[in-house]
DNA sequence: TATGAATGAGTGTTCATTCAT
DNA sequence: CATGAATGAACACTCATTCAT
């Protein structure tokens, strides 16, 4: 039951920036970011006890005293991985520079950002997937979490507070479980979509198809906020 | 970086029926039940990379060859389970009978049972990741899937029919889609939990925490299918 | 810095009993033997950080794996070796049969036991050694050394206290003192044979050595305890 | 099975001076002498194949590349410390000026300095040991030993032909096999401390422990040199 | 049918040693 | 003179799988 050997080239961070074969030069921080880099890779194919020192070692162009030398040991490591894969989708939700839109078009645009996002970096959601699946031990003991991620909650909860000030959202919505609605929307799918494409016959992996499931999670979103509630 | 060592009870599944120490009575369907079981237990608890053969001889108190004997090898026990996990999902939703409750009712009453299916069966959500995680390789050489899967489809399309004919729910949706949908609101935040409890401080295991969430999905849905698309 | 490569024969214990190459039948108790034995000349080789499984296992004509199955792990396996250690030396001293001598001859009977034993397993030293060196971190922690150890002194000082009774022996003397004593006069250059040999330029391991050696342990042994303290 | 980890601060050599934090300015000799101190430690603490290179860098506070620098490497390192244990405790008994001393005075400062010795410095034990377990392949290639070592005998020597002109000593006594057994009588128990504080329940690395048995030593030793050989 | 014994190919990690500056 | 970076060869231990009975 060997993991995967071959696999669908998207399914790679982008951070990868493979450096000619030539001679490693003496060159810390530019070592330190190839490990990463190939970590992130390796632990997104393969989760993580199926993530190999070896091919790190390998894909980094170093060998594996040298990752144990900058990292610690793979659980550190992973956690390292783990960290990055959230400052990166929450740098991106702060360049939507949602205050600048209108409140319905604020939701829509992060709703849009989301799904590329998943779409675009399949690695993280594996990631995600793969702590989930270790039971979150790595995350629980992570520091500076609530920074890292609040002020995502933050920004939708001024978005929501402004669309009700102006009458054009209702007015009980809870900013985290939209958020997680809107998630959960694309996630799903693109998480599964191995499984659903073999048992239902989709290519969820298509361009077009993403199109079309934005189209109807957004128009779900939108009629949700819609709604004034019967009091 | 071992994999988890102790897990919340929830996350075994139903299956298992052990049975008193004593002796195994050359009883063939009933040792392969056995190892079935402790084999959906290890796949959830640990993911195919975590899986230890061993651990499911001990829990199935059988020895490790005759797990080879009875299903060849860890890859083909794996799909059995993956099987199961889908048998048992698919037969629940049969027992819904939604063609006896008005439309609305009935998206209702399948929307409540994913959640509770997802929330009740954990190991389900971790058997689903595991074989995505794996690239789908297992369930992409597997028979049947279409008998299998595809009755969810049609009984939802036909709500659907019902709803339109009726004029309650509106003329545009997808089956497949509105699947999507309905389970995605739950399964990002139930199979993210760990990492979602820990950034965002909640309590997503909770019954509580259930309850309110498949309030707001029911009205989003609810809200999504009622409206009347603006020609 | 690697560890020795070739060693005296006379260093290895007593115990191997090598069997054809061809192959390993199933024979459980026969392949836990083999193993002690390659465990037993590893450690005393080599020493606890400079013993190999792999060279125990080559040794013992089975694979590494085996070795953990049937003794847990390096230590664990150290411990059973140590144990051995002193079983087999203490069982040589209950064969003595002091009672049936007289106190002198007794005493000079586990003298010269005591010698011919380091002297023929020097492995035996070589062990006790290596447990200093580590700090007896696996002695404390064993059980059943009272037992196992008790009955030397419980003899010495049976034959002493017959002895004194008999007005042949000094009155104040402890058994376990004069045991001390009685060891150190042989272990000392024989567990320096390698350097009192380079730095002295002897040749301590020769049977006409030790010969020599125990005339001279024995007179000063008996001079001791022929001396009556002036009160 | 790792090496100790912390050990009795008794265990570390004298040699050790450390220096303040600051900067290393360029002073070879001084270099020298921190590593060689901080290698003396690590011999004696973990043996051979515990010590590490890693380890002696960090307390000499330089890095390892200087080490290999100035000493070569592992074993001719090790080389060195041991001569330096030699060296010292050489001119401990050049410093007690036994033939100021009455025969059977100076045979008792010898055998008191020498308890003393190994007592307070146990390294010293642990470094012989190390040399033996490795079968004396440092010390075979080591030169100046016999100059280093020999005047300790011919010391010896002298008092005894003393002892024996004033007939206060036995006339057939060899000096090195006196000072084998004046050292074994401390060597055993000391170089067994860990092993025999746990089987025979004692407190042996004690001051007054100590004192016990140099009483019981001295009383043998001079017994058997006060005894007049039966012709 | 069922089992305990045995195995080989990994796997994370360590460490003495060398390189480049 | 001094250093941080880099390496390769081990090494303890694991695990899916097969053998012999």
């Amino acid at each position: 039951m060997k993991p995967q050997e071959t696999i669908d080239r998207r399914y790679l961070p982008r951070v990868v920036a493979k450096r000619p074969v030539e001679a490693r030069k003496h060159d810390a921080e530019r070592t330190r970011q190839d490990i990463l880099a190939a970590a992130m890779n390796e632990f997104a194919e393969h989760g993580d006890t199926g993530a190999r020192i070896d091919r790190i070692a390998e894909n980094a162009r170093c060998n594996k005293a040298l990752i144990y030398a900058y990292f610690g040991n793979k659980e550190d490591l992973f956690a390292v991985v783990l960290r990055e894969a959230y400052i990166q989708i929450r740098e991106g939700e702060k360049r939507l520079d949602l205050d600048a839109l209108s409140p319905k078009e604020a939701i829509v645009r992060l709703l849009r950002f989301t799904a590329k996002h998943f779409h675009d970096n399949p690695w993280f959601i594996r990631l995600l997937n793969t702590e989930n699946q270790r039971g979150g031990r790595t995350i629980r003991k992570m520091n500076g979490l609530n920074e890292l991620n609040s002020p995502l909650v933050r920004m939708l909860g001024e978005v929501l507070k402004r669309g009700q000030a102006e009458g054009v959202l209702r007015s009980d919505v809870d900013p985290l479980h939209l958020y997680l609605s809107i998630a959960g929307l694309f996630y799903f799918p693109l998480s599964n979509s191995f499984t659903l494409s073999a048992i239902f016959d989709q290519d969820i992996d298509s361009d077009r198809w993403l199109e079309e499931r934005m189209k109807c999670a957004e128009e779900m979103v939108i009629a949700y906020l819609s709604v004034e509630r019967k009091s």
